[in-house]
DNA sequence: TAGATTGTTAATCGATTAACAATC
DNA sequence: TAGATTGTTAATCGATTAACAATC
């Protein structure tokens, strides 16, 4: 039985996507129950820190036997959120966007990318596996008629903030960030950032660093 | 004049490549001073966050005048090891592998992507940007025999685990992994990860968290 | 010199780990 | 019942914030 989602810390939500892959994967290959300290050590966390963790959401296990896998990954698919779908739009068709539109493993998570926009007149009109790629100046318009949740920011760092401030507007709930600068947004407006040139630039730190 | 680099958090790690995004920024629109105060508005920290920060690494600053914003941002440069070129490898050569060879934006800070590797034959022999796509099968060698410092694993998850392995053993140092899988390395190999759908589904808890 | 702001120490806060009673 | 393992409380550890003396 779930609790009331209250407060969550930064540090337990950023855990649990990597519960939910561990044990989407683990029920895959049949495993039917774990224990933490089994879990903990397939995934390199304490015992004692994944009980608390799913303590934050109320008790999913059960004393003398552990967690059944599949009961709990549904749980947690619960607590992410993705038992929803998700329809989303992608802003700026180059390289990266493309490459997110061709990318089909997120669908199968409820995420479903409706279209792209661009301001290429050479790529306005084409279509990535069925996806169209509009003009970026038909963006406001096509959100505030169409139910969308999530925009994913893929523009050059400089179109970024405005293409954010946009989406915004016209009622974007969630934005997946790609673009080399933070993004103000209302308090209900969530933003999720990629920044690859951080993760890079940490490798960088990590490799250079002994 | 900078401290010997020893324990560094992680928390503090993750914070550098902001440091140096921001006062990349800065110094292109001409601000050549700043406090940790005013830093610390534009940035959403707390200004005795980022004096702790920057004396893990020995004091930038000058009591009364604060930081020199050219002379931190190449303190901060060093220290995230950008002053050192890296030569890189793509292990996978589909949408995303593609869409990093193309992007040219890591070149400056010194990453040069010198060839993909795939096993489909349709994009053996192909070249993006003039970086050749050879055959995944010649990985091991093209690594032993060039300076290869960083491989990006842009496979499909189910094979990321084995070319992780295999670009290991070839003598690379760092492994930037895209796939949906946690890689096991030897101490002296860092592994940094990028995981899209972590990023997507934390988004999708904090969108459906009220 | 006076004002400003750092570098650094001390206090607080929060997250992780340890321990154990509850209970399947 | 005995053994195992959770849920949860208490202890520890580390990171953040506050405060202030040092000093430019």
């Amino acid at each position: 039985m779930a609790k009331e989602k209250n407060y969550v810390s930064e540090a337990v939500m950023r855990r649990m996507p990597k519960y939910y892959r561990y044990l989407t994967d683990m029920e895959k290959s049949g495993i039917e129950r774990i224990s933490s300290r089994e879990l903990s050590q397939r995934m390199g966390l304490t015992a004692s820190q994944i009980r608390q963790d799913f303590n934050c959401f109320g008790g999913f296990g059960q004393q003398g036997y552990g967690y059944n896998v599949s009961e709990l990954r549904l749980e947690i698919q619960k607590i992410l959120g993705l038992t929803n779908t998700y329809n989303v739009i992608i802003a700026g068709a180059g390289n990266l966007g493309q490459a997110l539109a061709n990318y089909t493993g997120f669908e199968k998570d409820g995420f479903h990318v409706k279209c792209l926009f661009d301001i290429n007149p050479r790529l306005i009109g084409m279509s990535i596996r069925g996806i169209p790629i509009y003009d970026i100046d038909e963006m406001e318009d096509y959100i505030s008629n169409n139910k969308v949740d999530i925009a994913a920011i893929c523009t050059p760092k400089e179109k970024a903030r405005e293409a954010a401030e946009r989406v915004i507007k016209s009622g974007v709930r969630g934005i997946w960030n790609f673009a080399a600068v933070d993004i103000a947004a209302p308090h209900h407006v969530i933003v999720e950032n990629v920044h690859l040139s951080d993760s890079l630039y940490t490798l960088s730190f990590r490799m250079s660093d002994e």
